[in-house]
RNA sequence: GGCCAUGUAGCCAAGUGGUAAGGCAGAGGUCUGCAAAACCUCCAUCACGGGUUCGAUUCCCGUCGUGGCCUCCA
């Protein structure tokens, strides 16, 4: 598989450093609030990669973390009077029940912040001991960027580039003005433990360094997030694991960075208050709609949600959820068939092998989805049919689409009702009473059910 | 201001140095009591201006537009 690594812009081999084997990080959410489309977009294209890797037979460790301890939950609970860890709590709870709502694989390793200060102050410690951090009078403890040479490399940017524009605040006990904070020492009321340096909590950065060393070693193949997190973020991870390493030079083999989500052709922002939380997201459109959407485009470009883009990507599921499911005659008579050029599985693969394109990977269920309704039409061999139904089904499942069907299985309080009322319609109809029927309908219409006379009779289905 | 992306049909969106995947919407047709679904057909010359080339949407330069990062951010 060939991915596009931000650190030198070109598309490279995935070659897991043990073979067969996969780790990947990806930095999950700061849970000071909901979380909203963007995220679950950053965590549907990492899903799809996941999947896809361990369909194709990898065993893949995958690792997210959630940053509990931060300013903005500080600041956040201060607000509300509340404590910023059970804040973060109650939003991480929110936020799962989404993920598991969004079809999101659980990462194999969650780790928290809170969970992990033993662990991030000894990597602190060690970057101090290599000369690559330093302890202030008042127990904060920064990293040290001039002494790490190759500063900038993932976000190719130098020192110099980056230090236009900065400037020491009045008091600040930094060297340099790019120097970041690996420790904060503890100020009243907020959350801290014990450390070498007195009570603090971590910085922002060391967290994700240390989590992933310690779930994924020193070197591991992938580590993904938003392209806004390349600087400062994940430059200065690299710079603190690499400040720590023992055995590689190496932090991430590959870096993927996912392209931000507009609203509107605007950027989201509590400001203009155009944010998409996933709650509201969900309430709207399904989970299969909203992971068709982001699949459409590649991971790496900007994307823009619209209400008519989603309501597309609506229409497109249920085309490809009707195909996959649509009854086959068990006429195994029929003259054989199979997926045409396009459609295949090798296309299939080709398409995701290439920089994860998913979008190429949906044509190719639509085209199988297209063939499975020509065949069905021109009454082919039902069990070759049948084949390719369950073919789109499984490469739906690669993509974490379920195809599942709003139809008359889908829990509905009144669903009894609207049985009795289609069973008079047909009895209306076999009586060519067709005003009655079509009342009938007209009412169904109303009530968001959607009728369809098949050969195989009539059945109804709620209306996305 | 610096760095980096990007501009493809009504909308979303792939892609290639040799005249543009796919989805949605739309038009016509088949089927249907009528619909729905499905199937068939139709629907773009790739922001603009230069350049390189036998030939560019695809490479280079410029202009304009949009966006990201440079401070917190998926």
């Amino acid at each position: 598989m060939r991915l596009q690594n931000t650190m030198t812009g070109a598309l490279e081999e995935l070659v897991p450093v043990t073979p067969g084997k996969v780790g990947i990080y990806v930095c999950g959410v700061t849970p000071y609030d909901s979380a909203h489309v963007g995220h679950a977009m950053s965590l549907i294209v990492y899903d799809v990669l996941v999947r896809y890797l361990r369909w194709r037979g990898l065993e893949v460790t995958f690792v997210s973390n959630y940053t509990d301890v931060d300013d903005k939950l500080i600041d956040r609970g201060a607000a509300m009077g509340i404590d910023p860890l059970d804040l973060a709590n109650t939003n991480i709870a929110q936020w799962e029940d989404e993920q598991e709502r969004l079809g999101l694989l659980k990462p194999d390793v969650r780790p928290r912040v809170s969970l992990e200060i033993e662990n991030i102050v000894g990597m602190t410690e060690e970057i101090v001991a290599n000369g690559f951090g330093y302890v202030t009078a008042s127990g904060d403890v920064y990293f040290r960027v001039r002494a790490k040479s190759d500063y900038g490399k993932l976000s190719h940017r130098n020192i110099e580039d980056l230090r236009t524009g900065t400037r020491f605040e009045p008091g600040d006990e930094k060297e340099f003005p790019l120097d970041f904070a690996l420790w904060k020492s503890a100020k009243p009321g907020e959350p801290a433990w014990d450390s070498p340096w007195g009570k603090g909590r971590p910085g922002w950065h060391i967290e994700c360094s240390a989590m992933s060393r310690r779930y994924l070693g020193e070197r591991f193949d992938i580590h993904g997030g938003g392209l806004d997190l390349i600087f400062p973020h994940h430059e200065n991870e690299i710079a603190q694991a690499e400040a720590a390493a023992h055995t590689s030079p190496v932090f991430a083999n590959l870096w993927m960075h996912n392209g931000m989500v507009q609203r509107d052709g605007e950027k989201m922002s509590k400001s203009i208050g155009n944010v998409v939380s996933v709650g509201d997201a969900l309430e709207r459109w399904s989970p299969d709609g909203i992971r068709l959407y982001v699949l459409s485009s590649h991971y790496r470009s900007q994307t823009n949600l619209t209400d008519e883009a989603m309501a597309a990507a609506g229409a497109g599921v249920e085309r490809l959820a009707r195909a996959a499911t649509r009854d086959v005659p068990d006429d195994a008579t029929g003259a054989r068939i199979e997926p045409p050029e396009g459609a295949r599985e090798s296309d299939f693969i080709d398409a995701l092998e290439d920089d994860l394109d998913t979008s190429h990977a949906l044509a190719v269920l639509f085209r199988l989805a297209t063939e499975i309704n020509r065949a069905i039409d021109a009454h082919r061999n039902g069990d070759d049919i049948r084949a390719m139904q369950a073919t789109l089904g499984e490469f739906a499942g690669v993509l974490g689409l379920t195809l599942e069907q709003g139809g008359s299985d889908a829990p509905r309080e009144d669903a009894a009702e609207i049985d009795a009322l289609l069973l008079e319609r047909t009895a209306a109809r076999a009586a060519r009473d067709f005003k009655r029927a079509d009342e009938i309908r007209a009412e169904l219409d109303a009530r968001g059910i959607v009728i369809e006379d098949t050969t195989q009779g009539a059945r109804w289905s709620v209306k996305r």
